[in-house]
DNA sequence: CCCCATGTTCGACA
DNA sequence: GTGTCGAACATGGG
């Protein structure tokens, strides 16, 4: 579920109505979730602190409390946060819970892959070194042609899942990109041409825009012009050749494109 | 029962 | 060391 935009959204979530004061700390000790965390020392330093401010970028979340303790949530691949009214009831898929006076502040993921930790700091830990955004000026047409040099050997629906390079892009934006810009998903990333590198800039950076704009604010449903509500369905049909759509695995990952539209070209 | 899942990490291998 | 690939992680849903 969540991808850059989708954890923009569940950012603003927990935002709703800052500051809170946290009165109280649920959790669930042994859950893999905090594999990464000390929970005891979580639970005593979130508990009558004050939740000030919230972060986001790429699919990670940092919340700011008094004292400058940050709390890092990432959602991994099922994870969802909540604010909920009172009474709160409790969920088995609630790993930790940040009680307010009148509201719960939910982590929620039933498959366990999200990760939760705190650093303190004057920014969250190891944040002064993450990769620009893919809506920041400094996320050049150079910047993306070297990664596609480094990575010439992968197939570019894999190099642009690398977080390392492109945050916030999952499955079903990469998929979106590739099908805007007419690309392969399986084409080596070195053998793009200068024509379909800077389509690909260009599509990266509009679909970032228009996915935050439908979800990252109100979840709303994406379009039909969009890939995203055919991509599922056996049988789906390109919005824009009419032609089917296909599933393969590549990059490890299941992988929806047109072949009507997104052919292969080689560089000479 | 079988297969699949919007993510990351780790070990094997070239 | 560099880079790629598949399995593993834990659980629910079709």
């Amino acid at each position: 579920m969540p991808e850059l935009a989708e954890v923009e959204f569940f950012k603003n979530v927990w935002s709703k109505g800052l500051p809170h004061r946290i009165t109280r700390v649920e959790l669930n000790p042994g859950c893999r979730v905090f594999r990464k965390a000390e929970v005891a020392s979580l639970r005593e330093t979130l508990t009558q602190n004050v939740l000030l401010r919230s972060l986001a970028h790429g699919k990670q979340m940092a919340f700011g409390f008094k004292g400058r303790v940050w709390l890092h949530v990432h959602l991994g691949m099922a994870g969802r946060l909540l604010n909920l009214p009172l009474p709160y009831l409790r969920d088995k898929h609630d790993h930790l819970v940040l009680h307010t006076a009148r509201r719960a502040l939910v982590f929620r993921d039933t498959r366990h892959f999200g990760n939760i930790l705190l650093s303190r700091g004057e920014q969250p830990l190891g944040w002064e070194a993450l990769p620009p955004a893919l809506l920041d000026p400094r996320f050049t047409r150079d910047l993306l042609v070297a990664f596609l040099q480094r990575r010439r050997q992968a197939p570019i629906k894999a190099v642009l899942l690398m977080q390392e390079r492109f945050p916030g892009i999952g499955n079903w934006m990469a998929d979106e990109i590739l099908w805007r810009a007419r690309i392969h998903p399986g084409q080596k990333a070195g053998t793009l041409t200068a024509r379909q590198q800077g389509k690909l800039f260009q599509e990266i950076r509009a679909v970032a825009e228009d996915a935050l704009a439908v979800i990252g604010t109100h979840w709303g449903d994406p379009p039909d012009s969009w890939l995203f509500n055919h991509r599922w369905r056996d049988g789906g049909l390109c919005p824009k050749s009419g032609k089917p759509l296909v599933r393969e695995t590549i990059g490890g990952r299941t992988t929806c494109f047109s072949p009507a539209l997104q052919r292969i070209k080689e560089v000479p």
